[in-house]
DNA sequence: GTCTATAGTCGGATAGAC
DNA sequence: GTCTATCCGACTATAGAC
């Protein structure tokens, strides 16, 4: 059984995801953590703080989760793949949709705004991470800023667990298209190194 | 002089961008508008359907706004640009961030979800368009699906819209890491015929 | 159409008993 | 650590005067 303070936080992401940045409170979130609500000031100051704490406590949780299956990413394809099932599994009971209600949050909440913004670090690090190793050896290394893409990636992210919420099948297909986009550049990835080397030259001479 | 009606919309936007969905009230939006918080039920009935009609009034007149300039566009890099600029110009006063507002609104309230669909949907339409012309003519015509990527460019540019909130910096990076990466679509759009014949045959090879 | 006034609910936050 | 009780402000929505 988890202590109090496990419990808030939990509740807390909770519901972020189910009521929004909108209905949230701490009576909202005691009710759903099934403890008193004056706890919620007790072990966290306020409601502010009692989100930004929940916010870095599922990201973590939920990256480390998903840590090893990054790990064994060795191709764009993978790549695209493992974003296709973490898209799913996030979508059913995880962090990205609290997350982008706190995001929502943070544009008028200053002080959500930092725990927001590690919160999604933690995510991109571990992006960063898979597409050095998939793209910085390949032929579009030199033209891709990786951690650049990294956060652009985790936006995208974002923009779409909230796009799917007002259009599943619109969503399914937007999904479709990136991945179609994606593969289209591991094509460029997987090309035998005469035609990689025509295309590398060519590109550094247009770009 | 505008009259109540459309003061009370343009309140509900200014609103949303400035205090988030957390923040609109009847009180709110009224004290922005200088009207008295009642008339949001007199002319809307609720505070819901006075968002619902605000999400398409700034839609519609912020698309309408920009459709000349992507009437003129005509190569993936002027596309590019045109993004570059008109993120930047919603940023400041636009329309997006009260979308995005919105759409973390509507995961939760689904009387809103209708019309934030809607309102994406006037943006969608206006990408796909341009998408239309400046893909599918070229070699990569075949491979990308025009109305799934013109609504995935939409959900990442909300994406990138509110993570430019909690982290500016990375959010610019984000942007030029895509940009980066349209440009290299766009190199692939303009390769010679022969080179062009390859990769396409490569591609269809592939996928 | 616009205002005041008000009912009733829910919110953050604290004091103090246990 | 946890609870009850409470203050007080903000909220939605409506009734009724002007």
């Amino acid at each position: 059984m988890a202590d109090t303070r496990t419990k808030l936080l939990d509740a807390a992401l909770e519901t972020l995801r189910t009521q929004g940045i909108a209905g949230v409170s701490a009576r909202t979130i005691a009710t759903a953590a099934g403890v008193n609500q004056a706890l919620v000031f007790y072990h966290f100051g306020s409601v502010d703080e009692l989100l930004a704490a929940a916010c870095l406590y599922g990201s973590e949780q939920r990256v480390a989760l998903y840590r090893e299956r990054f790990a064994a990413v060795t191709s764009l394809r993978e790549l695209l793949d493992l974003g296709r099932a973490l898209h799913a599994e996030e979508r059913a009971e995880g962090n990205v949709a609290a997350l982008a209600q706190l995001l929502a949050g943070s544009q008028a909440d200053a002080k959500l705004a930092p725990a927001t913004a590690a919160g999604l670090t933690l995510w991109t690090a571990e992006l960063e991470g898979v597409l050095n190793r998939v793209l910085s050896a390949g032929p579009l290394g030199e033209f891709v800023d990786v951690p650049g893409l990294a956060k652009a990636t985790s936006a995208a992210f974002v923009g779409l667990e909230l796009y799917e919420g007002v259009d599943p099948e619109g969503a399914a297909r937007a999904f479709d298209a990136l991945e179609q986009l994606g593969a289209l550049v591991g094509v460029l990835e997987d090309m035998g190194p005469l035609a990689t080397r025509a295309v590398r030259s060519h590109l550094r001479k247009a770009l």
